[in-house]
DNA sequence: ATATAGTTAGAACAGGTGTTCTCCATTCTC
DNA sequence: GAGAATGGAGAACACCTGTTCTAACTATAT
Protein backbone atom coordinates (compact mmCIF):
# COMPACT_ATOMS: atom_id res chain seq x y z
CA UNK A 1 0.00 0.00 0.00
CA UNK A 2 1.63 3.11 -1.15
CA UNK A 3 1.74 6.02 1.87
CA UNK A 4 -0.49 8.87 1.43
CA UNK A 5 0.42 11.95 0.32
CA UNK A 6 1.08 15.11 3.48
CA UNK A 7 -2.01 16.82 1.89
CA UNK A 8 -4.37 13.70 2.20
CA UNK A 9 -3.00 12.84 5.80
CA UNK A 10 -3.88 16.30 6.32
CA UNK A 11 -7.20 16.39 5.11
CA UNK A 12 -8.22 12.91 6.84
CA UNK A 13 -6.68 14.32 10.02
CA UNK A 14 -9.14 17.19 9.39
CA UNK A 15 -12.34 15.34 8.93
CA UNK A 16 -11.61 13.26 11.89
CA UNK A 17 -11.44 16.44 14.15
CA UNK A 18 -14.22 18.66 12.23
CA UNK A 19 -16.53 15.47 12.89
CA UNK A 20 -15.63 15.11 16.43
CA UNK A 21 -15.79 18.82 17.14
CA UNK A 22 -18.95 19.79 15.07
CA UNK A 23 -20.88 16.29 15.03
CA UNK A 24 -21.33 16.39 11.02
CA UNK A 25 -19.00 16.14 8.27
CA UNK A 26 -17.26 19.38 6.59
CA UNK A 27 -18.42 19.94 2.88
CA UNK A 28 -15.54 20.01 0.15
CA UNK A 29 -15.20 23.53 1.13
CA UNK A 30 -15.10 23.13 4.56
CA UNK A 31 -11.88 20.95 3.61
CA UNK A 32 -10.49 23.23 1.17
CA UNK A 33 -9.87 26.43 3.49
CA UNK A 34 -9.01 23.97 6.83
CA UNK A 35 -6.50 22.27 4.71
CA UNK A 36 -5.53 25.81 2.71
CA UNK A 37 -6.58 23.90 -0.68
CA UNK A 38 -6.35 26.60 -3.58
CA UNK A 39 -9.10 24.52 -5.86
CA UNK A 40 -12.46 22.81 -4.70
CA UNK A 41 -11.42 20.10 -7.71
CA UNK A 42 -7.90 19.38 -5.33
CA UNK A 43 -10.09 18.01 -2.85
CA UNK A 44 -12.72 16.15 -5.09
CA UNK A 45 -9.42 14.39 -6.37
CA UNK A 46 -7.64 13.64 -3.35
CA UNK A 47 -10.82 12.53 -1.77
CA UNK A 48 -11.84 10.11 -4.44
CA UNK A 49 -8.06 8.50 -3.81
CA UNK A 50 -8.92 8.78 -0.14
CA UNK A 51 -12.08 6.56 -1.06
CA UNK A 52 -10.14 4.07 -4.14
CA UNK A 53 -8.13 2.98 -0.62
CA UNK A 54 -10.57 2.68 1.56
CA UNK A 55 -10.03 5.36 3.92
CA UNK A 56 -13.27 7.20 3.66
CA UNK A 57 -16.54 6.46 1.78
CA UNK A 58 -18.36 9.07 -0.02
CA UNK A 59 -22.31 9.28 -1.14
CA UNK A 60 -22.14 11.09 -4.80
CA UNK A 61 -24.31 14.58 -4.62
CA UNK A 62 -25.20 14.67 -1.25
CA UNK A 63 -23.63 17.05 0.97
CA UNK A 64 -21.21 16.39 3.67
CA UNK A 65 -21.90 13.11 2.39
CA UNK A 66 -18.04 11.84 3.46
CA UNK A 67 -17.63 9.06 6.39
CA UNK A 68 -14.75 7.99 7.61
CA UNK A 69 -14.08 4.30 7.63
CA UNK A 70 -12.00 2.05 9.86
CA UNK A 71 -13.30 4.17 12.83
CA UNK A 72 -15.58 1.42 13.89
CA UNK A 73 -17.89 3.76 12.50
CA UNK A 74 -21.44 2.50 13.71
CA UNK A 75 -22.17 3.44 17.60
CA UNK A 76 -19.10 3.87 18.83
CA UNK A 77 -20.17 4.60 22.06
CA UNK A 78 -19.57 2.96 25.59
CA UNK A 79 -22.90 1.68 27.43
CA UNK A 80 -22.64 1.60 31.22
CA UNK A 81 -23.43 -2.17 32.00
CA UNK A 82 -24.37 -2.39 35.76
CA UNK A 83 -21.97 -5.25 37.73
CA UNK A 84 -24.66 -6.42 39.83
CA UNK A 85 -22.75 -8.88 41.88
CA UNK A 86 -20.79 -12.02 42.12
CA UNK A 87 -20.39 -15.13 40.50
CA UNK A 88 -19.20 -18.33 42.48
CA UNK A 89 -19.34 -21.64 41.85
CA UNK A 90 -21.30 -22.52 45.44
CA UNK A 91 -24.55 -19.81 45.35
CA UNK A 92 -26.51 -18.77 42.96
CA UNK A 93 -26.18 -15.72 40.77
CA UNK A 94 -27.96 -12.61 41.70
CA UNK A 95 -31.01 -11.89 38.94
CA UNK A 96 -30.83 -7.78 37.69
CA UNK A 97 -34.03 -6.57 39.50
CA UNK A 98 -36.32 -3.25 37.93
CA UNK A 99 -34.23 -1.44 41.58
CA UNK A 100 -30.78 -2.96 39.83
CA UNK A 101 -31.13 -0.78 36.90
CA UNK A 102 -31.16 2.27 39.04
CA UNK A 103 -28.15 4.68 38.82
CA UNK A 104 -28.00 4.79 42.51
CA UNK A 105 -28.58 1.38 43.10
CA UNK A 106 -25.56 -0.24 41.69
CA UNK A 107 -22.46 0.16 43.68
CA UNK A 108 -20.24 -0.73 40.49
CA UNK A 109 -20.12 -0.46 36.52
CA UNK A 110 -18.27 -1.04 33.84
CA UNK A 111 -17.74 0.17 30.57
CA UNK A 112 -18.26 -1.66 27.29
CA UNK A 113 -18.53 -0.66 23.59
CA UNK A 114 -21.86 -0.93 22.17
CA UNK A 115 -20.46 -3.33 19.17
CA UNK A 116 -19.67 -6.25 21.94
CA UNK A 117 -23.67 -6.36 22.98
CA UNK A 118 -24.93 -5.45 19.91
CA UNK A 119 -28.52 -4.36 20.37
CA UNK A 120 -29.07 -6.98 23.17
CA UNK A 121 -31.03 -6.10 26.21
CA UNK A 122 -31.47 -7.14 29.88
CA UNK A 123 -27.39 -7.36 29.77
CA UNK A 124 -25.87 -7.12 33.10
CA UNK A 125 -22.15 -7.89 34.79
CA UNK A 126 -20.80 -10.21 37.21
CA UNK A 127 -17.53 -10.36 39.04
CA UNK A 128 -15.85 -13.93 39.11
CA UNK A 129 -14.99 -14.84 42.86
CA UNK A 130 -12.84 -17.95 42.94
CA UNK A 131 -11.22 -20.10 40.57
CA UNK A 132 -14.20 -22.87 39.80
CA UNK A 133 -14.53 -21.67 36.16
CA UNK A 134 -11.26 -22.66 34.75
CA UNK A 135 -12.75 -25.19 32.57
CA UNK A 136 -14.55 -22.37 30.99
CA UNK A 137 -11.66 -20.27 30.83
CA UNK A 138 -12.42 -17.35 33.07
CA UNK A 139 -10.59 -16.62 35.93
CA UNK A 140 -10.68 -15.14 39.80
CA UNK A 141 -11.76 -11.44 38.81
CA UNK A 142 -12.63 -11.68 35.56
CA UNK A 143 -15.59 -9.67 34.56
CA UNK A 144 -18.74 -11.95 32.66
CA UNK A 145 -21.18 -9.93 30.61
CA UNK A 146 -24.59 -11.58 30.83
CA UNK A 147 -28.46 -11.36 29.52
CA UNK A 148 -31.08 -12.30 31.38
CA UNK A 149 -33.05 -14.85 29.41
CA UNK A 150 -34.57 -17.90 30.98
CA UNK A 151 -33.34 -20.49 28.36
CA UNK A 152 -31.10 -20.45 25.58
CA UNK A 153 -30.34 -21.77 21.79
CA UNK A 154 -28.16 -25.39 21.73
CA UNK A 155 -24.35 -25.17 21.75
CA UNK A 156 -25.03 -21.43 23.34
CA UNK A 157 -22.84 -20.67 26.59
CA UNK A 158 -25.17 -19.95 29.71
CA UNK A 159 -24.62 -19.98 33.69
CA UNK A 160 -26.76 -23.07 34.52
CA UNK A 161 -27.86 -23.61 38.30
CA UNK A 162 -27.40 -27.00 38.97
CA UNK A 163 -30.11 -28.27 41.81
CA UNK A 164 -29.34 -31.10 43.63
CA UNK A 165 -25.78 -29.83 43.43
CA UNK A 166 -26.27 -26.74 44.52
CA UNK A 167 -23.74 -25.18 42.28
CA UNK A 168 -23.95 -22.68 39.54
CA UNK A 169 -21.30 -23.12 36.93
CA UNK A 170 -20.75 -21.62 33.52
CA UNK A 171 -20.94 -24.54 30.02
CA UNK A 172 -22.32 -24.80 26.72
CA UNK A 173 -25.60 -25.73 26.63
CA UNK A 174 -26.74 -29.03 24.36
CA UNK A 175 -30.31 -30.73 24.76
CA UNK A 176 -30.03 -34.54 24.15
CA UNK A 177 -32.60 -36.97 23.81
CA UNK A 178 -33.48 -37.21 28.15
CA UNK A 179 -30.89 -35.47 29.35
CA UNK A 180 -28.64 -32.51 29.13
CA UNK A 181 -25.09 -32.29 27.78
CA UNK A 182 -23.25 -29.61 29.75
CA UNK A 183 -19.57 -28.97 27.11
CA UNK A 184 -17.03 -26.78 29.31
CA UNK A 185 -15.78 -23.81 26.72
CA UNK A 186 -12.24 -25.47 27.12
CA UNK A 187 -12.39 -28.47 24.64
CA UNK A 188 -10.36 -30.92 26.84
CA UNK A 189 -12.37 -31.26 29.38
CA UNK A 190 -14.73 -33.33 29.61
CA UNK A 191 -18.74 -32.84 29.08
CA UNK A 192 -20.96 -32.93 32.05
CA UNK A 193 -24.41 -34.90 31.75
CA UNK A 194 -27.46 -34.23 34.02
CA UNK A 195 -31.43 -34.93 33.82
CA UNK A 196 -33.42 -31.55 32.17
CA UNK A 197 -35.12 -31.21 35.43
CA UNK A 198 -32.19 -30.62 37.20
CA UNK A 199 -31.01 -27.34 35.40
CA UNK A 200 -32.11 -23.89 35.73
CA UNK A 201 -30.78 -21.59 32.90
CA UNK A 202 -29.49 -18.41 34.57
CA UNK A 203 -28.38 -16.20 32.08
CA UNK A 204 -26.52 -16.26 29.33
CA UNK A 205 -23.13 -15.58 28.59
CA UNK A 206 -22.71 -12.66 26.05
CA UNK A 207 -18.61 -11.63 26.66
CA UNK A 208 -15.44 -11.91 29.08
CA UNK A 209 -13.70 -9.53 29.85
CA UNK A 210 -10.17 -10.09 32.02
CA UNK A 211 -7.73 -7.18 32.94
CA UNK A 212 -4.28 -8.03 33.52
CA UNK A 213 -2.85 -7.22 36.70
CA UNK B 1 -41.08 20.26 30.08
CA UNK B 2 -44.04 19.32 27.90
CA UNK B 3 -44.32 16.41 25.99
CA UNK B 4 -42.79 16.05 22.44
CA UNK B 5 -45.29 15.58 19.60
CA UNK B 6 -45.31 12.49 17.89
CA UNK B 7 -43.92 13.90 14.69
CA UNK B 8 -41.44 15.19 16.94
CA UNK B 9 -40.34 11.86 18.74
CA UNK B 10 -40.68 10.25 15.15
CA UNK B 11 -37.90 13.06 13.51
CA UNK B 12 -35.45 12.42 16.60
CA UNK B 13 -35.91 8.79 15.83
CA UNK B 14 -34.94 9.31 12.25
CA UNK B 15 -32.19 11.29 12.65
CA UNK B 16 -30.92 8.89 15.03
CA UNK B 17 -31.30 5.94 12.32
CA UNK B 18 -30.36 8.02 9.75
CA UNK B 19 -27.06 9.10 11.51
CA UNK B 20 -25.96 5.77 13.05
CA UNK B 21 -26.40 4.14 9.58
CA UNK B 22 -25.13 6.53 7.19
CA UNK B 23 -22.50 8.54 9.58
CA UNK B 24 -23.83 11.94 8.56
CA UNK B 25 -27.00 13.54 9.36
CA UNK B 26 -29.95 13.94 7.33
CA UNK B 27 -31.39 16.66 5.26
CA UNK B 28 -34.13 18.32 5.53
CA UNK B 29 -35.77 16.80 2.91
CA UNK B 30 -34.22 13.86 3.79
CA UNK B 31 -36.52 13.60 6.89
CA UNK B 32 -39.44 14.74 5.15
CA UNK B 33 -39.34 12.11 3.31
CA UNK B 34 -38.34 9.71 6.26
CA UNK B 35 -41.21 10.97 8.25
CA UNK B 36 -43.62 10.92 5.88
CA UNK B 37 -43.90 14.42 6.10
CA UNK B 38 -46.07 16.90 3.57
CA UNK B 39 -43.81 19.65 3.79
CA UNK B 40 -40.18 21.27 4.43
CA UNK B 41 -41.37 23.84 6.31
CA UNK B 42 -43.05 21.57 8.51
CA UNK B 43 -39.64 19.66 9.25
CA UNK B 44 -38.02 22.95 9.84
CA UNK B 45 -40.53 24.50 12.28
CA UNK B 46 -40.67 21.22 14.26
CA UNK B 47 -36.78 20.80 13.49
CA UNK B 48 -36.67 24.26 15.72
CA UNK B 49 -38.55 23.37 18.14
CA UNK B 50 -36.86 20.66 19.24
CA UNK B 51 -33.88 22.88 18.97
CA UNK B 52 -35.45 25.01 21.25
CA UNK B 53 -35.99 22.64 23.61
CA UNK B 54 -32.24 21.32 23.75
CA UNK B 55 -32.87 18.17 22.30
CA UNK B 56 -30.37 19.08 18.63
CA UNK B 57 -28.23 21.50 17.67
CA UNK B 58 -28.69 23.31 14.42
CA UNK B 59 -26.20 25.11 12.14
CA UNK B 60 -28.43 27.77 9.86
CA UNK B 61 -27.24 27.44 5.84
CA UNK B 62 -25.38 24.73 6.70
CA UNK B 63 -26.34 21.11 4.96
CA UNK B 64 -27.09 18.39 6.95
CA UNK B 65 -26.19 20.59 10.16
CA UNK B 66 -28.13 18.66 12.50
CA UNK B 67 -26.51 17.25 15.36
CA UNK B 68 -27.95 15.08 18.49
CA UNK B 69 -27.00 16.46 21.99
CA UNK B 70 -27.96 14.02 24.41
CA UNK B 71 -25.60 11.75 22.67
CA UNK B 72 -22.33 13.10 23.41
CA UNK B 73 -23.14 12.89 27.37
CA UNK B 74 -23.58 9.56 27.45
CA UNK B 75 -21.20 8.80 24.91
CA UNK B 76 -17.72 7.99 27.43
CA UNK B 77 -14.93 7.57 25.35
CA UNK B 78 -13.80 4.85 23.33
CA UNK B 79 -10.06 4.01 22.31
CA UNK B 80 -10.24 2.34 18.58
CA UNK B 81 -7.16 0.23 19.28
CA UNK B 82 -5.94 -1.27 16.11
CA UNK B 83 -5.91 -5.32 15.44
CA UNK B 84 -2.51 -5.91 13.95
CA UNK B 85 -2.52 -9.76 13.65
CA UNK B 86 -3.07 -13.40 15.10
CA UNK B 87 -1.22 -14.76 18.08
CA UNK B 88 -0.49 -18.09 17.80
CA UNK B 89 2.11 -21.01 19.47
CA UNK B 90 4.15 -21.20 16.15
CA UNK B 91 5.08 -18.31 15.20
CA UNK B 92 6.42 -14.34 16.60
CA UNK B 93 3.63 -12.34 17.03
CA UNK B 94 3.11 -9.04 14.66
CA UNK B 95 5.01 -5.70 16.32
CA UNK B 96 3.91 -2.90 15.74
CA UNK B 97 5.02 0.17 12.90
CA UNK B 98 5.20 3.42 13.02
CA UNK B 99 2.82 1.87 9.23
CA UNK B 100 0.34 0.34 11.41
CA UNK B 101 -0.88 3.00 13.11
CA UNK B 102 -1.82 4.19 9.22
CA UNK B 103 -5.60 4.39 9.37
CA UNK B 104 -5.31 3.08 5.70
CA UNK B 105 -3.01 -0.14 6.81
CA UNK B 106 -5.26 -1.71 9.28
CA UNK B 107 -7.70 -3.66 8.25
CA UNK B 108 -9.61 -4.20 11.44
CA UNK B 109 -10.23 -2.24 14.63
CA UNK B 110 -11.38 -3.14 18.05
CA UNK B 111 -13.46 -0.42 20.54
CA UNK B 112 -11.83 -0.60 23.95
CA UNK B 113 -13.55 1.61 26.96
CA UNK B 114 -10.47 3.97 28.29
CA UNK B 115 -10.78 2.58 31.76
CA UNK B 116 -9.50 -0.69 30.42
CA UNK B 117 -6.48 0.85 29.47
CA UNK B 118 -5.65 3.67 31.79
CA UNK B 119 -3.68 5.96 29.90
CA UNK B 120 -1.13 3.21 28.57
CA UNK B 121 0.50 3.63 25.35
CA UNK B 122 1.65 1.65 22.34
CA UNK B 123 -1.86 -0.51 22.75
CA UNK B 124 -2.57 -2.49 20.21
CA UNK B 125 -4.63 -5.82 20.06
CA UNK B 126 -4.19 -8.88 18.60
CA UNK B 127 -7.13 -11.97 18.02
CA UNK B 128 -5.90 -15.45 19.29
CA UNK B 129 -5.58 -18.37 16.85
CA UNK B 130 -5.63 -21.74 18.12
CA UNK B 131 -6.01 -23.16 21.76
CA UNK B 132 -2.33 -23.39 22.80
CA UNK B 133 -3.53 -20.46 25.17
CA UNK B 134 -5.41 -22.35 27.28
CA UNK B 135 -3.25 -22.63 29.99
CA UNK B 136 -3.30 -18.88 30.31
CA UNK B 137 -7.37 -18.79 30.06
CA UNK B 138 -7.23 -17.72 26.76
CA UNK B 139 -9.73 -19.60 24.12
CA UNK B 140 -9.13 -18.91 20.39
CA UNK B 141 -10.35 -16.41 18.67
CA UNK B 142 -10.39 -14.11 21.66
CA UNK B 143 -8.90 -10.75 21.49
CA UNK B 144 -5.92 -10.01 23.70
CA UNK B 145 -4.95 -6.15 24.45
CA UNK B 146 -0.97 -5.59 24.21
CA UNK B 147 0.91 -2.74 25.29
CA UNK B 148 4.73 -2.75 22.97
CA UNK B 149 7.48 -3.20 25.41
CA UNK B 150 10.43 -4.77 25.89
CA UNK B 151 10.73 -5.65 29.81
CA UNK B 152 8.01 -6.77 32.27
CA UNK B 153 8.14 -6.21 36.50
CA UNK B 154 8.09 -9.56 38.20
CA UNK B 155 4.85 -11.43 38.13
CA UNK B 156 3.47 -9.37 34.85
CA UNK B 157 1.78 -11.07 32.28
CA UNK B 158 3.72 -10.88 28.66
CA UNK B 159 4.23 -12.23 25.36
CA UNK B 160 7.69 -14.72 25.44
CA UNK B 161 9.34 -15.62 22.40
CA UNK B 162 11.65 -18.88 23.19
CA UNK B 163 14.08 -18.79 21.50
CA UNK B 164 14.78 -22.66 21.31
CA UNK B 165 11.25 -23.62 20.89
CA UNK B 166 10.35 -21.51 18.77
CA UNK B 167 7.23 -20.57 20.24
CA UNK B 168 5.54 -17.92 21.78
CA UNK B 169 3.53 -18.07 24.81
CA UNK B 170 1.33 -16.09 27.33
CA UNK B 171 2.76 -16.44 31.00
CA UNK B 172 3.59 -14.44 34.15
CA UNK B 173 7.19 -13.83 34.18
CA UNK B 174 9.14 -14.23 37.37
CA UNK B 175 12.81 -13.54 37.37
CA UNK B 176 14.45 -15.59 39.92
CA UNK B 177 18.24 -16.74 40.44
CA UNK B 178 20.19 -18.15 37.25
CA UNK B 179 16.72 -18.84 35.50
CA UNK B 180 13.31 -17.49 34.89
CA UNK B 181 9.80 -18.71 35.69
CA UNK B 182 7.23 -18.32 33.41
CA UNK B 183 3.71 -19.02 35.55
CA UNK B 184 0.91 -20.34 33.37
CA UNK B 185 -2.27 -17.97 34.87
CA UNK B 186 -4.18 -21.07 35.75
CA UNK B 187 -2.85 -21.83 39.21
CA UNK B 188 -3.62 -25.31 38.65
CA UNK B 189 -0.96 -25.62 36.29
CA UNK B 190 2.57 -26.04 36.51
CA UNK B 191 5.47 -23.25 35.89
CA UNK B 192 7.59 -23.78 33.40
CA UNK B 193 11.51 -22.60 33.65
CA UNK B 194 14.15 -21.71 31.36
CA UNK B 195 17.19 -19.73 30.67
CA UNK B 196 17.56 -15.96 31.11
CA UNK B 197 18.64 -15.44 27.47
CA UNK B 198 16.26 -18.12 26.15
CA UNK B 199 13.51 -15.97 26.12
CA UNK B 200 12.13 -12.73 24.31
CA UNK B 201 9.76 -10.08 26.06
CA UNK B 202 7.60 -9.03 23.09
CA UNK B 203 4.81 -7.23 24.73
CA UNK B 204 2.42 -7.10 28.09
CA UNK B 205 -0.72 -8.40 28.19
CA UNK B 206 -3.33 -5.50 29.25
CA UNK B 207 -6.81 -6.99 29.00
CA UNK B 208 -8.56 -10.53 27.34
CA UNK B 209 -12.00 -9.88 25.86
CA UNK B 210 -13.82 -12.72 24.44
CA UNK B 211 -17.15 -12.42 22.47
CA UNK B 212 -19.22 -15.63 23.13
CA UNK B 213 -20.62 -17.15 20.01
C1' DA C 1 -68.44 33.23 17.61
C1' DT C 2 -63.81 35.39 18.13
C1' DA C 3 -59.16 35.50 19.18
C1' DT C 4 -54.97 33.44 19.73
C1' DA C 5 -51.31 30.25 19.63
C1' DG C 6 -49.76 26.23 17.50
C1' DT C 7 -49.25 23.63 13.34
C1' DT C 8 -49.43 22.54 8.37
C1' DA C 9 -49.13 23.20 3.01
C1' DG C 10 -47.08 24.60 -0.93
C1' DA C 11 -44.07 27.14 -3.44
C1' DA C 12 -40.24 29.87 -4.53
C1' DC C 13 -35.68 31.92 -3.59
C1' DA C 14 -30.80 32.08 -2.69
C1' DG C 15 -26.87 30.31 -1.38
C1' DG C 16 -24.41 25.93 -0.37
C1' DT C 17 -22.19 22.21 -2.46
C1' DG C 18 -20.78 18.18 -5.43
C1' DT C 19 -19.29 17.76 -9.95
C1' DT C 20 -16.97 18.50 -14.22
C1' DC C 21 -14.35 20.63 -17.82
C1' DT C 22 -10.15 22.74 -19.51
C1' DC C 23 -5.67 24.03 -19.05
C1' DC C 24 -1.29 23.77 -16.51
C1' DA C 25 2.85 22.04 -13.59
C1' DT C 26 5.80 18.55 -12.00
C1' DT C 27 7.89 14.16 -11.95
C1' DC C 28 9.13 9.85 -13.76
C1' DT C 29 10.02 6.43 -17.46
C1' DC C 30 11.74 5.06 -21.73
C1' DG D 1 13.36 14.95 -25.29
C1' DA D 2 8.56 12.65 -25.83
C1' DG D 3 5.10 10.79 -23.42
C1' DA D 4 2.70 9.09 -19.49
C1' DA D 5 1.34 9.56 -14.76
C1' DT D 6 0.30 12.29 -11.03
C1' DG D 7 -1.32 16.37 -9.00
C1' DG D 8 -3.10 21.29 -9.23
C1' DA D 9 -5.80 25.81 -10.56
C1' DG D 10 -9.80 28.12 -11.83
C1' DA D 11 -14.23 28.55 -13.36
C1' DA D 12 -18.73 27.23 -14.48
C1' DC D 13 -22.79 24.28 -14.04
C1' DA D 14 -26.57 22.02 -11.94
C1' DC D 15 -28.46 20.14 -8.27
C1' DC D 16 -28.95 19.99 -3.14
C1' DT D 17 -30.75 22.14 0.64
C1' DG D 18 -31.79 25.66 4.24
C1' DT D 19 -34.79 29.38 4.44
C1' DT D 20 -38.77 32.23 3.97
C1' DC D 21 -43.22 33.83 2.54
C1' DT D 22 -48.17 33.35 2.27
C1' DA D 23 -52.20 31.03 3.25
C1' DA D 24 -54.81 27.83 5.60
C1' DC D 25 -56.02 24.62 9.18
C1' DT D 26 -56.57 23.02 13.96
C1' DA D 27 -57.37 23.48 18.93
C1' DT D 28 -58.28 25.88 23.08
C1' DA D 29 -59.69 29.59 25.73
C1' DT D 30 -62.33 33.86 26.00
Amino acid sequence: MKKLSDKQQRMVRYVDRFLSEKGFPPSIRDIQRGCSISSTSVVDYNLNVLESRGIISRHADISRGIRLLNKSSESRDVLTVPVIGMIAAGEPIPVPTPDTWDVAAVSDTIGVPSELIGGKRNIYALRVKGASMVDALINDGDIVLMQHVNAVENGQMAAVWLKSEKEVTLKKVYVEPDKIRLQPANSQMQPFYTESDNIEIQGRVIAVVRQVN
